[in-house]
DNA sequence: GATAAAACTCGACACCGCGTCGATTGTGAT
DNA sequence: ATCACAATCGACGCGGTGTCGAGTTTTATC
């Protein structure tokens, strides 16, 4: 899931995984103190201890860096969504806290979630993974709908996109995630009882 | 509100305004047929009938042209906009209308609102110009919710965004409008009414 | 522990798009 | 006629990209 090579390797737990490890790593780090329009190839390679050319054997570009990037943090995403299955409580409080799972997701991991939005118009692989983060999400959200009678796929991925970006715009400016959390779950909630 | 110069030019209606409006339009018909990745100031000069050096002229880089051009565009919304006030007729009624309103300007400037979406991570200038429209309709909206019990500022500005979105995808992914209207419609009614 | 095939590294190169400069031509006012 | 300013362009240097071929290191095999 995570592979986007068209750079030449291909398999094995061999030395160069550590490096491919590092050119990941270096560019996380970039992300955070230049953003990704500065990152250029050369700054992750030297971040990575490693030369321009170097970078070129693991990866085929700088997007190719960003989406592995990418794939990493949405497969620990993934990862983490399966924990919150089980527990049958009522439709509301399993809203809520999907929402706030969301909004956990958004502390721990913003820096490449923000970087995914807004990589997403230049990449079909980021779009890829982006998008099918969000429609997996939306999906598991229509079942929860459809028990309280809203079987219309439709109205869970809008109020997902909402939840999206409400949470991308929040994580950008630093608001508060919690208070952002409220909101999304009021309307979540909301809408689930003006549809009865 | 549309200047975003650092060319050298400034005022008057000279020759030159022609030539603007010129490269406004040749970025524009470049937007539809290749991108805005792919627009480089040497294809955008080429179609307004310039040479490269000559386009710096009247915008200092890429950005600043595809600025105006979002500039242009994000004015004619506003103009249209001001149409839909009087008329005092049910909040869900209101509601409806202007969500219809907003997917005809997908319709008519899906181009250039896509654009503007993509960018907003790109140029602070782009993204005030986006931002600033999305917060006005917003503003209008909380006024409406306001009306039928619903005060907060924040749960209209997160239907706006959920708004944008879903109309952002359905006009990228070339899905029908008019459904993507009523969806969005039915959540801002459905959560006025469960918020009661 | 020799050796051969891979995995890996890098300097050097050509390319492309960008933004600038200075020199030149067009245009309108007086 | 001339003067100031609007507009145009060729040519340059710069920085980032991606590739190539020649090296070095690692790993598997005997």
């Amino acid at each position: 899931m995570t592979a986007a090579t068209s750079g030449k390797r291909r398999q094995g737990p061999r030395k160069g995984d550590l490096r491919e490890k590092a050119i990941l790593d270096a560019a996380e780090e970039l992300l955070g103190r230049e953003g990704v329009e500065l990152m250029t190839v050369e700054s992750i390679a030297k971040g990575a201890g490693i030369s321009r050319a170097s970078l070129y054997f693991y990866f085929g570009s700088k997007l190719e860096v960003l989406t592995a990037l990418v794939g990493r943090t949405v497969d620990a995403l993934a990862a983490q969504a399966e924990v919150a299955e089980a527990a049958d409580e009522s439709v509301e409080d399993v809203v809520r806290a999907s929402v706030r799972h969301t909004a956990n997701s958004w502390r721990e991991h913003g820096l490449v979630m923000r970087a995914a939005v807004d990589l997403t118009p230049v990449t079909p692989a980021i779009r890829g993974l982006w998008t099918g983060t969000v429609n997996r999400y939306a999906a598991a959200m229509t079942e929860v709908l459809a028990r309280a009678g809203v079987p219309d796929p439709a109205v869970a991925e809008a109020l997902c996109w909402m939840t999206e970006r409400t949470f991308y715009w929040a994580s950008v400016n630093g608001d508060d995630l919690d208070r952002t959390a409220d909101i999304c779950a009021q309307i979540w909630c909301a809408t689930i009882r003006g549809n009865n």
